[in-house]
DNA sequence: ACAGAGATTAACT
DNA sequence: GTTAATCTCTGTA
């Protein structure tokens, strides 16, 4: 079943981006169902963060989502090419996402297979944002899409992982200075093939518990 | 008005 | 390891 709109809505973002490992992002675009097994994510958090479009409260037409309350879908460009699928989570006017960038697909491999046909290695299907974006059918275009309704959701199948089996590591792509480029505010699964860049970032901390 | 950078990927050498 | 692909927003004028 779908998770509730409270799962989203909590104010605790990076708690939000830790629990959605294990569960199952599905799509359903041009009436094609695809979906997998989320197992890595990112949080930006609100205007101090450094690496967020978000930060320093700066709107735009591009990041307006981000200001949304929690339970909707972010979508932007990234380089111009690829499509990324955020989770717009917290309160309204806060601007609180957390960044897909890796599932195991597990519904709709065939048509995952088609949309990413020049994709030779299953567990490169939907492994990385950009990638994922593609395998699923979505673009720039489902920004603002409700996750209670039946394009994008995500549910709980009852997956979990250990505390031992989930790893914080620093996010990818930050090119600055300071705090925000090493906090370790991306998660995803240990010794997990459909991850992206494993080893980036040279920090690896077990999350909190 | 225009140059430059970016939450990246895949195809090269 | 290096590089091209090429959209959107920002800083500078």
């Amino acid at each position: 079943m779908k998770l509730p709109l409270s799962f989203y809505e909590r104010e605790d973002a990076l708690a939000i981006a830790k629990d959605l490992i294990g569960k199952v992002l599905l799509t359903n675009v041009e009436n094609e169902l695809t979906g997998g097994i989320i197992v890595e994510t990112e949080a930006y958090l609100g205007p101090e963060d450094r690496g967020s479009h978000a930060f320093n409260n700066k709107r735009t037409g591009r990041n307006e989502m981000m200001f949304h309350s929690g339970g909707f879908v972010y979508m932007y460009i990234c380089y111009g090419i690829h499509d990324m699928l955020n989770i717009v989570t917290g309160k309204k006017d806060i601007p609180h996402a957390i960044l897909i960038r890796a599932i195991e697909p597990t519904v709709g491999l065939e048509i995952i297979k088609m949309r990413r046909e020049n994709c030779k290695q299953s567990f490169k299907l939907c492994q990385g944002p950009g990638s994922l974006a593609k395998a699923l059918g979505l673009t720039k275009l489902h920004n603002g899409i409700d996750l209670k309704g039946n394009t994008i959701w995500i549910e709980d199948h009852g997956i979990s992982f250990k505390d031992d089996d989930i790893i914080a590591a620093p996010r990818v792509g930050m090119n600055f200075e300071g705090e925000f480029k090493t906090v370790p505010w991306r998660f995803l699964v240990k010794n997990n093939k459909f991850v992206s860049r494993p080893n980036y970032g040279n920090i690896k901390s077990e999350v909190q518990k």
